[in-house]
DNA sequence: GTGCCTGCTCACGGG
DNA sequence: GAGCAGGCAC
């Protein structure tokens, strides 16, 4: 017996059929990483076909290394010669060898979207172009459709002469490309259409690549945009061998340049080519199949087909409406609990909350925290993205590109050298007369006229850069990392500071340092480098990050593409957050499509168990938004869900009535009552911040959570801090005003019945009971913190032993009066000495 | 040059 | 709600 005789009569067909171009149509859930890990195997293990020759594309690098761990387990040896990147990487590799051809050097810097904004910002100002009359956004998303469709800047203003907002964008386009290359760095636009601009104008690169790359397969053909179809054409142009696996109900990057028509229009561009469908499916239960293929079929222009699967109809979609995002979140968090506890062979990790935007995460996260269940959030503030990672980052791109111009703005006054705005504009005005770049500018700082005596300010930036890129000629990476901190003092500065949360950067800094050493560690060909190391980083996607472990993950639906998990949570499913309101206000029904997709994406997302949460009301944008049940749900048949929503939908009502012509809710809440496993509780205005986790007061799920997400909220806590004096107003623990729970709880809501009324009551004493002693240990809501940061002295003092809700229980060693709240040293059993303030550290007094 | 406050604007998804 | 630019005082 083969290994091929475990695949069913299509997938075989597609593996066996290695010639000439084939579509794969992939339903979710039906094996198709199967597929072309076996069509991988068969080429090198049957056809004797050259590892070297295989070309694999997928989505993200973390599918790139599964996929290279099963290849590997399929063949005997050679896996590792396979190319098996994304797009991006792969782009990359490529323009690191060649771009000079281009005239950029090889050392080329990467910039994300922060840079870009930056550099856009320049552009503007430079343009004189008014940032009121025209975002920048709206520029730079103009700019990235054009280089997604291949349009240069030269092409786009002949396109564009229409009007005069048009042709301001043409100049920014123009003068923004200008900068990059001057900069010598690429956007991640530029990636793309920079291979392409390599393969088409350099023939010898081209047929190099093109004699290598004899078989290619691409992974989630539905979302790729004009320019990689372009680079797998020119890619795949001598031998044809070109396989392509999509799924055009699963395309969800519109917004990012995908073209849809890449897969319905691919048996058009390749008339021979072979198109295998594979609709069994061996993922999901028939109801969650049933509930996919409903909500699916509203959509017009797709390619038919249908999934099934052999598992049986397994358990009924569960919905369940809350009034508010936060019982919504509670629930969700009590119904885990509960599922683990209840079945010993249920792990965290077997469950997913999926949402459609990250803000939606906070909520979630909050009532984690409470009910001591590990999480990870996926993506939201991406570590990368933190500032101190990224004034070390700068630092690095300074060492490693001198002119990126971006870069040595960054970090030119951090940490504080005396060098402000009139100065940098001084070195960039001497810059742009003299053909330099800003860093180059700074080595002549002594012989600017205008420049007098901050001269002198500079002069130790250029000597700490110079001896730092000496030193990093003949230094790993990680050691370079090391001696910038030490020399520029960046941590002791730090540690010296009254910053909040200085603690958790520095964590941040070590991390970075060990992401470093990683980095250094796996690579196997060649010396790593700092630009092999900054491309890494560059290139991350945010479900690369993951780590592994017993943890429920939230993320939202775009990053859960192509994941499964036994049991799926997709929460917000309201009009308005699902599909967004932006969508419903324009009346696209292309947009509409594509938000249905990303519903379908969602639901097959489960394997056993699907639960599908909304909510009535909830904070949008600082503003309590009451939405109806999103359609989405409305479409899947009521006899696939334990309980269906209200058939007819309702509205906020002109007399300030919420739900007043709501007429299903009863439904729902039976269905919710009778499963027994949250009691009811869903109503009750006031008991949202109550409820301390049942009592269990760990600390592990949370000090499990140290990803970004938790750090994450350390940013916002500070934000709040910065913001206008509602913190410490001293209004009192009962005004609160600023506290986005309290305020919803002003303006709400009668329970609809006294038969809802009643568990309510019962719980909602009980967490009453509760508040006073742990409310205050809500992580985000504005409330927690409105009502306990109030100047009040704390009711530990030294000696006294408290908890904390991340390290644990300690001793309080010391409590002393600061400018605007109790600084506290604590000693904890575990973590040591660590001195906070009361109004964050949320102490208890044991 | 720096730090703080205020008012304004914006709002999805991500390599 | 949150980030940012601009204004103001030191």
């Amino acid at each position: 017996m083969s290994i091929y005789d475990t695949l069913n009569a299509e997938q075989q067909k597609a593996v066996f059929r290695t010639e000439g171009p084939v579509l794969i149509l992939a339903g979710a859930g039906s094996g198709k990483t199967r597929v072309i890990t076996h069509r991988i195997a068969y080429l090198i293990d049957e056809l004797g076909v050259n590892p070297w020759n295989i070309l694999a594309i997928t989505f993200t690098n973390k599918a790139a290394g599964e996929m290279r761990e099963r290849v590997d387990k399929l063949v005997g040896f050679g896996a590792e010669s396979v190319w098996v990147s994304t797009f991006h990487s792969m782009c990359v590799r490529i323009l690191r060898r060649h771009i000079d051809l281009l005239g950029y050097q090889n050392s080329f810097a990467i910039y994300d979207t922060d840079d870009q904004k930056s550099l856009m910002k320049e552009v503007m100002k430079s343009l004189n172009i008014d940032p009121k009359m025209l975002k920048e956004r709206t520029i730079l998303s103009a700019i990235s459709n054009a280089k997604n469709e291949l349009s240069s800047p030269l092409h786009y203003r002949e396109e564009h002469q229409n009007d005069y907002t048009e042709k301001q964008i043409a100049d920014a386009y123009d003068e923004y490309q200008r900068r990059l290359y001057k900069n010598n760095a690429l956007d991640f636009d530029d990636l793309l259409m920079k291979t392409v601009e390599l393969l088409t104008s350099h023939d010898e690169v081209r047929e190099n690549y093109q004699n290598r790359f004899r078989y290619i397969m691409v992974d989630e053909y539905q979302d790729t945009n004009t320019a990689q179809f372009e680079i797998i054409r020119l890619l795949s142009g001598k031998y044809r061998n070109l396989c392509v696996v999509g799924d055009d109900d699963q395309s969800i990057y519109k917004f990012r340049g995908a073209n849809i028509n890449n897969i319905l229009d691919f048996e058009k561009v390749f008339p021979d080519a072979m198109t295998v469908r594979l609709e069994q499916n061996y993922r999901s239960t028939q109801n969650v199949l049933d509930a996919a293929n409903a909500v699916i079929k509203n959509n017009v222009n797709r390619k038919s087909k249908s999934l099934w699967t052999d598992h049986g109809a397994g358990e009924k979609i569960r919905f369940r409406q809350f009034d508010t995002a936060y019982e919504e979140a509670r629930f969700i968090a009590e119904d885990i609990e509960d599922q683990v506890s209840r079945n010993s062979r249920l792990n965290y990790s077997d469950f997913a909350v999926l949402y459609r935007t990250n803000a939606q995460a906070r909520v979630l996260e909050e009532r984690f925290v409470l009910a001591s269940i590990p999480y990870n959030i996926v993506g939201g503030t991406n570590f990368y993205a933190r500032r101190e990672i990224k004034d070390l980052l700068a630092y690095l791109k300074t060492i490693d590109n001198g002119v990126d111009d971006i870069a040595v703005e960054r970090i030119i006054n951090v940490p504080r050298r005396g060098i402000g705005q009139t100065t940098i504009a001084r070195l960039q005005e001497y810059a742009l007369q003299n053909g330099l770049s800003l860093f180059g500018a700074m080595e002549r700082a002594g012989t600017i006229q205008s420049m007098g005596r901050t001269s002198v300010k500079i002069k130790p930036f250029v000597d700490l850069i110079s001896s730092l890129k000496t030193y990093a000629q003949a230094a790993k990476p990680s050691d370079v990392l090391k001696r910038i901190i030490a020399d520029t003092g960046y941590v002791e500065e730090l540690k010296d500071s009254d910053e909040e949360d200085a603690e958790d950067r520095i964590s941040n800094i070590d991390e970075l340092i060990s992401k470093v050493t990683d980095y250094e560690e796996s690579v196997i060909e060649g010396v790593p480098t700092l630009s092999g190391f900054l491309e890494e980083v560059a290139l991350v996607a945010d479900i690369d990050q993951v780590e592994g472990g017993e943890k429920v993950l939230l993320m939202t639906l775009h990053s859960a593409k192509g994941l499964e998990f036994p049991y799926v949570y997709l929460a917000g499913l309201e009009d308005g957050v699902f599909p967004g309101e932006m969508t419903i206000q324009s009346g696209d029904e292309e947009e509409m499509a594509e938000e249905r997709r990303l519903a379908y994406v969602g639901i097959t997302r489960a394997k056993d168990v699907l639960t599908i949460t909304c909510a009535k009301s909830r904070m949008l944008r600082g503003e309590t938004r009451y939405n109806p049940v999103s359609r989405f749900v409305r479409e899947i048949p009521a006899e696939l869900m334990d309980s269906a929503p209200a058939k007819k939908s309702w509205h906020f009502d002109d007399d300030d009535t919420p739900f007043a012509d709501y007429d299903g809710g009863a439904d729902s809440y039976r269905g919710y009552g009778s499963s027994g496993s949250y009691g009811g509780s869903a109503k009750g205005a006031s008991s949202y911040y109550g409820d301390g986790g049942r009592g269990r007061k760990g600390n592990e799920g949370y000090e499990n959570t140290r990803g970004y997400g938790s750090v994450a909220y350390m940013d916002r806590q500070n934000n709040y801090d910065r913001s206008r004096g509602s913190y410490g107003g001293g209004s009192g623990p009962s005004a609160g005003s600023t506290g986005s729970g309290r305020r919803l709880k002003a303006t709400y809501v009668k329970p609809h019945t006294a038969e809802e009324k009643k568990p309510f009551i019962a719980r909602a004493n009980d967490s009453h009971a509760r508040t006073s002693s742990l409310g205050g240990s809500g992580r985000m809501g504005g409330l927690a913190k409105g009502a306990d940061i109030v100047g009040a002295a704390p009711d530990y003092g030294p000696g006294d032993r408290v908890m904390h809700v991340k390290f644990g229980e300690g001793t309080v060693k010391a409590v002393e009066q600061a400018p605007r709240d109790y600084k506290v040293t604590v000693d904890f059993d575990e973590f040591g000495t660590k001195v906070m303030y009361a109004g964050f550290a949320k102490l208890e007094k044991l």
